[in-house]
DNA sequence: AGAACTTACTTGTGAAATGCAAGTGAAATG
DNA sequence: CATTTCACTTGCATTTCACAAGTAAGTTCT
């Protein structure tokens, strides 16, 4: 069921070389974040994100993470100017992958966001699965909407 | 007992933010699991390393890791032109990070090395803990060496 | 229907990061 | 003491990035 590209190019068969030429840019996972946890969908949602990323930018991540079946786009039924900007199984696969960086970062570094943090040190597995539950729960919504007459 | 710096000139709080910011490039994490996985220690060895990394730009992310206070580093007391670069307590902190991004990597695309993806699927704790366990007594041995006579 | 506005971009330009080749100085080796 | 090794630095061409401005398609207002 997962699609797996043989992937032209790639510097080295290791997994964590994979993950790193989808991801290791400084805007990438902000996005996933910004999708995964605040729920943006939206071209403008993420172009007005607090980091502040230019738009340019944004618009190339996003075509990026399309093309390596991270997210997904489709029209908005409601209004055919915008674009509707989700996360794949292989997406919402990226959570742990962003809890344990949190982790990371909040036991190393001065941080904000105490309450996001401590729900994740508090039970990370539950953390992870509210996700995944929010996610499926938004796709079903996203395909009823979709077959609307 | 964890040095958290005030950290200048940051585009947010966000805890993720930090981590992207620190380690959001394409040659960082892939040094770090050299040192985690391969037990790297000098200069040349991250330079010869399978992806092939540019020499201004290794010293350039050696020096920057260790500002993050993720790795240090001290001369080699048997030969001193060289340097050893080892993992901070911070930085063998990340073993869980590089762990999930090997999973996701190894779920979705193709990738090689299937016997260390099987060992992290076998049991993810013990194989950080077996990482930890490797890093602590490296540490034990390297302050060994460095009171030598 | 037409003007004004939104949305999701593209384009242009300068600055910064990257990649490659060559060079340098300190320390070790023969 | 000449040569080699090691950990870099320097110079330069290419790519990526950030910022500002513009544009086409679609929607709302009147």
């Amino acid at each position: 069921m997962p699609k797996k590209k043989p992937s032209p190019k790639r510097r080295s068969g290791c997994p964590l070389n994979a993950s790193v030429e989808m991801l290791g840019d400084r805007w990438s996972l902000l996005i996933l974040r910004d999708m995964m946890l605040r729920g943006f969908r939206y071209y403008k949602e993420f172009l007005e994100s607090y980091e502040g990323i230019a738009t340019n930018i944004l618009a190339d991540r996003l075509r990026k993470l399309e093309d390596y079946g991270i997210i997904a786009t489709k029209r908005d039924p409601s209004d055919g100017r915008k674009l509707i900007y989700s996360l794949t199984a292989k997406g919402i696969d990226l959570a742990p992958v962003l809890t344990e960086m949190v982790l990371w970062a909040a036991a190393h570094e001065e941080t904000r966001n105490p309450a996001l943090v401590r729900e994740i040190q508090k039970d990370k597995e539950k953390f992870v699965a509210a996700a995944r539950q929010r996610w499926a729960e938004n796709a079903i919504r996203s395909k009823a909407n979709s077959t609307l007459p």
